[in-house]
RNA sequence: GGGCCGGUAGCUCAGCCUGGUUGGAGCGUCCGGCUGAUAACCGGAAGGUCGAGAGUUCAAAUCUCUCCCGGCCCA
């Protein structure tokens, strides 16, 4: 029977199903433990099908579970699903076929949108469960946790509180990406969307800014947006780049030095002279005069103060481009923004929710902000300010659905002010155990950024901001239950107050009554980022005494994207709530992306998106596993290549099927019964040789390198260890050492066999039981298949067994540097019989190994071994080769230190022997073909068109050929007897051609 | 534009941290062999300016710098 993972597959899936041994497992070690390692399942969003990215992580989950599960820990694997946010909401407006949230509200409603919702999570979920059983996951679906579920919600709820209560919950402004078009703000995902870059055209405009106090003096700057000229407030120069104050006619313009060349020739600019160079670091704190204070009076206000229209430092400043010189307007702009921020520089934001210009900007009232690019060039112009400007083709980000060019505006939102505590964020996160540097560092810089997060959204399908403001003394108040809402919720007549469920629309019917004035107060109509959601599933998908004893969590891994996503948010999260420099998790693997074949990145554009089901459909889960953890590490990127996967990997795979049949095949054939002839019996005995002792001890290593590795997350240098251990050591060593010992049926030599029996039952259980968190079909199946048959007081499942644990008694180095040897100097007879067209099956008389003293000891310690494998009949040692051997009979191989030679000359008794091998093989080979099965004893072999020669030479090893093709009797003739034989077989044999028939 | 990762045989990857004998493995190709567990396996051969350049050193795939190419994240 061939190996067919797909049936082996399906027959454990229902296998598992059936007798519920995922829910016995968890029991078992609920109730009997080595410890608990906590796990929180970083949830999916249901918005999509999962694809084979999604699969990579969650392998790496399960391998993490069945092994430690194994070792004896319990676990608390149970799923999650992220349920809400902008991804969803998108999803959904596709299905709809709403172009933007003004239609969505407009033509959906919020009531009939949130139901949809929830359509689509369960549409996809269905798709993820499939995912899981196909991948063969041991996660507990039966006890997942669903982030838009009332109780979830509440306890996320609990996070703002304690935000709320240490003052790090508050409004502010944030810099988001607007589009004109769809009148919403985008979230930064958006902003990243394929195709969201176009080339698009834009004025290029240099312009001068006036130096106060100085007759001529002028800073020369240049942008693309001369709108944001409004709401300008400081210019930035780089600290340590060097200025040029180049004098131009009467003026001076001041701007990068490594800059004054390029941009003179663009303007056109012959004749000017640098006068004096400074330091970016020098012009800090020049005040200049902001051109349209008299238009704009708000600009005029605000110039009083100060920090404002001054010359700054930032390291961000590109002196590579432009004049080195950057206006800097924070109410359009992020890094503006920020540089305000720090300074206190107040956010002038004249916008209103269509983009256009407001009162506070004077003459600019009205207008939309890109139709102001215009006017103010023309006031700049009317200034003497202006001094070039043209058009240009650039690439900039433009709204993925309407096109429109996107708009940097500062809006009211609310922040937790994570920067405060920024040290003990970082703090908490260095104490982690990343396993790779790489993706540490890129963790560690990130969050020593401390930005500020921006929580709330503008949107729909998410947790309610739960923050009431009065409306008329502003007053708020947070309010983190659904009991207390219900309690303080004002009540317009008599009835009840419904609220189904804490979501828009439903929860902005409460209103409060202020308790300082008495004013009427109004939700904030935010929900939360999606990122917040998530982040609170420690504490949320818990109950409070899960907490205590889960969080922090064992080990978490997901993809490095979520390095910005929900590692950081469950770490920010969890130092809120605790108030401690602590992550909720001691560890974090975080896995490189899955790309195509050719490396490219999977997009639906290119439609090289491997999605699980599909793939799992024509392929083997157990393969997909095996493969993608073996390929290369999990940090790296990984190029998924369904070709490449049927290769080595399918190899390795098929090895063990097939070494589990070899090996069952004879057992039962023998009457093997590993209770009574145990590897205990058989060392008492003193049935184990050197093969036994070799392999048992290569098994230990490999127990402790897996083991080790797998500590470490190299999830590719484990399987490299166990891919190594089956079909090198295993499959191309081992049995064929044995396989001669196993061919006999002799009942004097049934012990060895029993003994060999119980070392493979040994060693390959061992084997399947490290595969099992890789490969988990293939291994429960041997499990009841093989070993639970001939052993049925075998724990039910292979997932109740413990994780194998090296014995140092059995480890034996020396044996196996011996056994190296060994195959070095086996793989020189090979080469020297190459050389001298010498088959492997004939016998020769002799080798001489030229080796050093030691090697010499150690081929004596296994001189049968050597002898049976190099189908010699002695072997001599010597020092050096001699100086005349005859090296025509001769045939010499060496490689390094060690020599081989061959003696190559064959009496007839080793060419009848080797001719009689050479029989055997054919007669096997028919007797596969015919169908015969290998214990079967057949009653007469003929063999026909023998020459004279020939036959003399093969008869005295007559008997032999029919033992090696268990054969009662075989006939040798000269021509074809008259006998009643079903079929003449006719083979080449060298230069004969023999006739073959099998009588059974 | 910024940051990170990668570039080693036709392909997929080790080796680099801690510099030192002729730079490895698997797959693929060619020749030959072996095979009653195997979609395998074994021997041999062909195949590399270790992305390019410079530097440090007695010595560089390995350390440093610059550049080129690919990927990812963020602007």
């Amino acid at each position: 029977m061939d190996y067919q993972p797909k049936d082996i597959e399906r027959e454990v899936r229902n296998f598992w199903e059936k007798n519920r041994i995922l829910q016995l497992l968890m029991k078992m070690r609920e109730k009997d433990n080595v410890g608990v390692l906590g796990f929180v399942e970083g949830p999916p969003t249901l918005n999509g099908f999962p694809h084979i990215g999604h699969a990579r992580g969650r392998i790496m989950k399960d391998l993490r579970f069945r092994w430690k599960t194994m070792q004896g820990y319990y676990v608390p694997f149970w799923a999650g699903w992220d349920c809400q946010g902008l991804p969803v909401e998108l999803e959904v407006e596709k299905h709809l076929g709403v172009k933007n949230k003004r239609e969505l509200l407009e033509r959906v409603g919020e009531g009939r949108f949130v139901e949809e919702c929830k359509k689509v999570i369960k549409k996809y979920y269905e798709a993820w469960l499939e995912c899981d059983r196909k991948l063969g996951l041991f996660i507990d679906h039966g006890r997942a946790y669903w982030t838009y579920h009332d109780n979830y919600i509440e306890r996320e709820w609990q996070y703002l509180k304690r935000a709320w209560e240490q003052g790090l919950l508050g409004e502010g402004y944030y810099v988001v990406a607007y589009c004109p078009g769809c009148q919403t703000s985008l979230s930064s995902a958006e902003v990243g969307y394929e195709g969201a870059y176009r080339e698009v055209e834009d004025p290029s405009l240099f312009f001068k800014m006036k130096i106060s106090m100085k007759e001529n003096e002028f800073f020369l700057v240049w942008t693309t947006m001369p709108f944001t000229i409004v709401t300008d407030m400081m210019l930035a120069v780089h600290p340590e780049a060097e200025y040029a104050k180049v004098r131009v006619g009467d003026e001076v313009w001041i701007l990068a030095k490594q800059r004054v060349e390029p941009v003179m020739e663009k303007l056109g600019i012959e004749k000017y002279e640098v006068i004096e160079v400074v330091s970016g670091k020098e012009l800090e704190g020049i005040k200049y005069e902001y051109p349209f204070k008299d238009i704009v009076p708000k600009q005029k206000e605000l110039d009083e103060l100060s920090n404002v229209h001054v010359v700054v430092c930032e390291d961000f400043v590109d002196v590579e481009t432009a004049t080195g010189v950057v206006h800097l307007s924070p109410g359009n702009g992020e890094e503006d923004f920020i540089a305000a921020q720090k300074r206190n520089v107040p956010i002038y934001v004249p916008f209103d929710d269509e983009c256009k210009f407001t009162d506070e900007a004077g003459e600019f009232s009205g207008l939309f902000a890109r139709d102001a690019d215009q006017k103010v060039i023309e006031e700049l112009k009317k200034r003497g300010l202006l001094v070039n400007v043209e058009t240009i083709l650039h690439e900039y980000p433009t709204c993925w659905r309407s096109h429109h060019k996107l708009i940097w505006l500062a809006r009211r939102e609310y922040f937790l002010w994570t920067n405060k505590i920024n040290s003990k964020i970082v703090e908490a996160a260095e104490k982690v155990e990343y396993f790779y540097e790489p993706p540490k560092n890129r963790f560690l810089s990130f969050l020593r950024e401390g930005k500020p997060w921006c929580i709330s959204r503008e949107r729909v399908w998410g947790t309610p901001l739960p923050v009431w403001k009065c409306e008329k003394c502003g007053h708020k108040v947070l309010v983190a239950t659904k009991k207390e809402l219900l309690e303080r919720a004002l009540k317009s007549s008599e009835e009840e107050i419904e609220l189904p469920e804490l979501h828009k629309p439903w929860i902005d019917k409460i209103t409060l009554k202020c308790e300082k004035c008495g004013g009427l107060m109004k939700r904030e109509p935010f929900v939360l980022d999606t990122w917040h959601n998530s982040g609170a599933s420690p504490y949320a998908r818990f109950t409070d005494q899960e907490f205590e004893k889960y969080v922090p969590v064992d080990f978490l891994v997901e993809a490095i994207d979520q390095t910005r996503g929900w590692a950081n948010s469950l770490l920010l999260e969890h130092v809120i709530l605790t108030g401690k420099a602590e992550a909720p998790y001691k560890a974090f693997l975080f896995y490189g992306f899955v790309l195509d074949a050719k490396g490219r990145k999977m997009s639906k554009s290119l439609g090289n998106v491997i999605e699980v089901n599909p793939l799992l459909e024509k392929y083997s889960a157990d393969l997909c596993r095996f493969y993608i953890l073996w390929k290369c590490s999990p940090i790296d990127s990984m190029n998924f290549d369904v070709n490449e996967m049927m290769k080595r990997p399918y190899q390795v795979l098929s090895t063990i099927y097939h070494l589990h049949r070899f090996f069952m095949q004879n057992a039962e054939y023998d009457g093997f019964n590993p209770q009574k002839f145990s590897l205990e019996w058989a060392e008492k005995n003193k049935l184990l040789r050197q093969t036994e002792y070799w392999l048992l001890s290569k098994l230990q290593e490999t127990i402790e390198e897996v083991t080790k590795r797998f500590e470490k997350c190299e999830f590719n240098f484990a399987m490299s260890k166990l891919e190594d251990f089956v079909v090198d050591v295993i499959s191309r060593q081992y049995i064929p050492m044995i396989r001669r010992e196993l061919w006999s049926d002799s009942p004097k030599t049934l012990n060895r066999r029993l003994a060999i029996y119980s070392t493979l039952w040994h060693v390959l259980k061992n084997t399947i039981l490290l595969f099992n968190p890789a490969t988990p079909f293939l291994s429960e199946f041997l499990y009841q298949k093989l070993y639970r048959q001939f052993d049925p007081s075998l724990p039910e499942s292979v997932n109740f067994e413990k994780w194998p644990v090296a014995d140092p008694k059995l480890r034996n180095i020396k044996l196996e540097e011996d056994f190296e040897l060994l195959t070095k100097c086996i793989s020189l007879v090979y080469s020297a019989r190459q050389l001298a067209g010498l088959k492997r099956r004939w016998p020769l008389r002799k080798a001489v190994l030229i080796i050093p003293e030691e090697a010499k000891l150690s081929i004596q310690n296994l001189k049968s071994l050597f002898l049976e494998l190099a189908n010699v009949k002695e072997v001599e040692f010597s020092e050096k080769l001699p100086e005349n051997y005859d090296a025509k009979r001769w045939s010499l191989a060496s490689e390094g230190e060690l020599t081989v030679l061959l003696d190559t000359f064959r009496d007839k008794s080793l060419i009848g022997e080797g001719l009689m091998r050479d029989l055997a093989r054919r007669v096997q080979a028919l007797r596969k073909d015919l169908g015969f099965v290998p214990t079967e004893i057949l009653s007469e072999v003929h063999i026909a068109n023998l020459s004279k020669e020939s036959l003399g030479l093969i008869q005295p090893f007559l008997e032999e050929l029919s033992e090696l093709v268990r054969a009662r009797k075989v006939y040798l003739h000269e021509e074809k007897p008259e006998i009643k034989a079903e079929e003449w077989h006719e083979f080449q044999l060298d230069k004969e051609k023999v006739n073959i028939t099998i009588i059974p």
